[in-house]
DNA sequence: AAATCCTTGACAAATCCTGGACACAGTGTA
DNA sequence: TACACTGTGTCCAGGATTTGTCAAGGATTT
């Protein structure tokens, strides 16, 4: 899956992409336990993908007023349900409903909800894929094929634009929930995450900025529809490392062009600019002579997040 | 429940969320044994998250008048129906006791975040609101000045788009997790929120859809931008007993009557609909043609849903 | 040679604890 | 009317624990 996976990653990655120092991860190591990295034969220490999520989401809890030596000796799974807890912050949990086992059961029972308009129920399908999945699973056997079947069903008919409304402002929320809390640390680098002027679909969007959010960016979410000029000033105002645009529809419009060439002369040549989504596909070879990289699907946009990121 | 309720919550996350003070919490534990929490083997006390809704109760009901001595050791049921029984005589009864704490600090604080384009600032200082303060006056005193701020800021430039987006995203997303745990009883009446076609703007709708909630309806929420036979398409499918639409903007659109006048065509006269926001006021007189209640401000609205609940 | 990483030990800022005192508003009593 | 009592929120002092940060001295990697 993950190249870099392999071989575990050095302190420095880790705390790059999890806000916490080195003093205090390896404070949290050596006191809690918190997790205990491989080591080089030479006593450097190798961290896994799952350490830096269960780092990831011990700040997360540390930063809502837990304490690390309360949490710090939890698993992953444990420490994700408190972390849900947590979110829901205001209110006491309802009762869970059992999970079911695949994860295509999930897919269906949102889709169900859907159908009968039922928020409600939408809602409670997607918390509990949320505690129950990993959140790359979560995106790439829920999410993305439920915006899918979002799309496919308004074109066919099957649905009717209030279904189609009312899935999004659900997916919306949750989507931007899954990341909301999550602050990098200061020396993190930050994201603008945006779709230029005519592209008003914005859950792909909320998505990647979710991944990136995930990866360790400090994630500048402006939404849709936004002119170059505004996209730069936020870079500016930011002074964001990068920008990410999601291209979904329309398919092709003549003003995408002139706007993507528009914001590259904004901003400057230097500005490592990645675009995502079914309209980036259709027209790489444009976005290309503006000097900006395509992410085909979500593992290809973790991996250049996490190659710029470095 | 939470069967795996893990560890608690330190004493300060509960004064975060409570809104009590250290010293208040600590009083009450010696002299009423109002809550118990458990003990670190250090001593340090933790909290339980059924404690902490507890003392929100509690809270609320001092704040309301009641005496602590007299409700501390109430069970959590017994302070529910007591706190239910409070609030419906706060209505019917003398106005809301005096206001304890200024809160125009909370709509500057929000005010200077978007300024700063800092999202997790914002959404900070609005979860800070959400515990200090009631939700009508969360409403009244920071939700709904801001919005005027954001639509006041943006005609006369002194904030660029990219602010508008980002306190919109922010907004939307918080507006939204006020009321969406909230679980309407089974014999809880329906109501559809949106807006019209070429009503795009959707914070109104949001913070309407809250207040029904919180009086009890299931809400059913499309958004923004529907056609008047989605809406009605919506309304026969959830059997919904209402609809409920705001109206901000564009003030004065053709489209708008005839729109309306569709809508109630497609419903039949006997459906309570009812509309409020800026754009309303302006058309009052053809709305209340269509048979449509208006709905000056929240009390006028949170009162007309009241009426048509019973 | 510069950058990165390691360990150990120590420090200081936060956080939390207890017991006790105090101020103030009602409330009942002389 | 004056006085004492009670309930309640607040404040303080003194002490313990928790936790992030720093420095020193040395090894490894680039």
């Amino acid at each position: 899956m993950n190249s870099s996976a392999q071989e575990g990653h050095p302190i420095s990655v880790v705390v790059r992409r999890t806000g916490l120092t080195q003093d205090v991860l390896r404070a949290w190591e050596k006191r809690y336990q918190a997790v205990v990295p491989l080591r080089t034969v030479t006593g450097r220490r190798l961290y896994t993908e799952d350490q830096v999520s269960k780092l990831r989401l011990l700040k997360q809890l540390v930063d809502g007023g837990r304490r690390i030596s309360d949490v710090a000796e939890l698993s992953l799974d444990a420490l994700r349900s408190l972390a849900d807890q947590d979110a829901s912050e205001t209110v006491v949990g309802l009762p869970q409903p059992a999970a079911p086992r695949a994860s295509g059961g999930f897919l269906s029972s949102c889709i169900e909800a859907v159908d009968r308009l039922d928020r409600h129920g939408l809602e409670q399908a997607l918390d509990t894929a949320l505690v129950a999945l990993s959140r790359p699973r979560l995106r790439s056997e829920v999410l993305i094929p439920l915006i899918h079947a979002l799309g496919q069903r308004w074109q066919d008919g099957t649905w009717r634009v209030v279904h189609e409304h009312l899935a999004s402002a659900v997916l919306r929320s949750f989507l931007w929930s899954m990341w909301r809390r999550s602050e990098p640390g200061p020396g993190a680098p930050s994201l603008v995450v945006a779709t230029p002027s005519g592209q008003r679909h914005e859950l792909g969007a909320l998505l990647a900025a979710g991944i990136a959010a995930d990866l360790g960016w400090r994630v500048v979410y402006l939404g849709v529809d936004l002119p170059a000029e505004e996209i730069a000033a936020a870079v500016q105002a930011s002074g964001a490392r990068a920008v990410l645009m999601s291209l979904v529809y329309p398919m092709s419009d003549p003003r995408l062009h002139e706007e993507i060439r528009r914001l590259r002369s904004l901003v400057g040549p230097d500005l490592t600019m990645v675009a995502g989504g079914r309209a980036a596909t259709a027209c790489q070879d444009e976005l290309a002579a503006s000097g900006i990289q395509m992410a085909e699907d979500l593992e290809t946009l973790g991996r250049i997040l996490e190659v710029e990121n470095a």
